[in-house]
DNA sequence: CCTGCATTCTTGAACGAGTCAAGTAAACAG
DNA sequence: CTGTTTACTTGACTCGTTCAAGAATGCAGG
């Protein structure tokens, strides 16, 4: 069991937000509860932040927050890859390392800084809004 | 003018917050808040956001929002350049496009998607900060 | 140089994601 | 089983940002 393996205690809660996580990436901390509620009608809105945090920090877990988006988790971790954002419904799909890899995540001019993450994200339009006239989901 | 360019009205606090935002990169919000008022004491916090949401509409400015960070806007726009953010302090500076230019910016697999704009963020220590026993200045 | 209207600014309240704090409950080492 | 440490519950609160209504100002046209 992971929370074993990263020294955390295995409590529902967690067990709950992983098996959440799992299932449903780049979900809100919002949608978490929610889905957790469904098997753990009792927990609060602050175990679940709590939960967020220590997985995040033991790495299970992985936060991102896109440009106007609230804070969102992924149980993807450990591969660094990164996010494709739609502009119109905010859809969010997962990319591996772009292209070429490692030297792409190199700045060309680093100011003596010591790099350690690069992090991307695409902005675009995905398929169904990108469509002339679909049935697209605009957002707001 | 710039902002007559963009069909903006000039005004006092629009002239202001360009100006601050010339000389001080990366500022947030409340840091334009009050440079501004340095020259115009009057102005409310409501007219900074206003003209920073018009004016970053209009294209003259942008608007970056590292993690767990509040807004950020800089006056240098149109050239995609890119951010490298110390982990330790909060430093914030800018690097041209990654090497290799273009092939960088497009995603392995674009899942459909038309991407416009690749952001990418760099993360690490800036030399303040991963010097070894520096007069470093820790966030927090 | 005026006038009038649309836009922008002032004032003050409200919102919402996230955090803090104190006390209760539960995990797990011994 | 027991005790201690770590989680979770409850409820208040912070802070960046937005909303709303009315006053002020920029500027096109006369």
């Amino acid at each position: 069991m992971s929370l074993r393996g990263a020294a955390l205690r295995v409590t529902r809660p967690r067990l709950a937000v992983l098996a959440v996580l799992r299932e449903h990436a780049h979900a809100t901390t919002d949608e978490v509860l929610g889905r957790v509620r469904v098997q753990l009608p009792e927990v609060s809105h602050q175990a679940v932040y709590d939960v967020l945090r220590a997985l995040t920090t033991a790495g299970l877990v992985r936060r991102i927050e896109p440009q106007g988006s609230v804070a969102r988790y992924e149980a993807r971790v450990g591969d660094n890859h990164h996010h494709l954002v739609c502009r119109s419904c905010a859809r969010i799909v997962d990319v591996d390392c772009v292209v070429g890899a490692a030297p792409c995540l190199t700045p060309s001019a680093s100011h003596g800084f010591t790099v350690d993450e690069a992090e991307v994200v695409f902005w675009g339009l995905c398929p169904q809004c990108s469509a002339p006239s679909s049935d697209r989901k605009e957002v707001l």
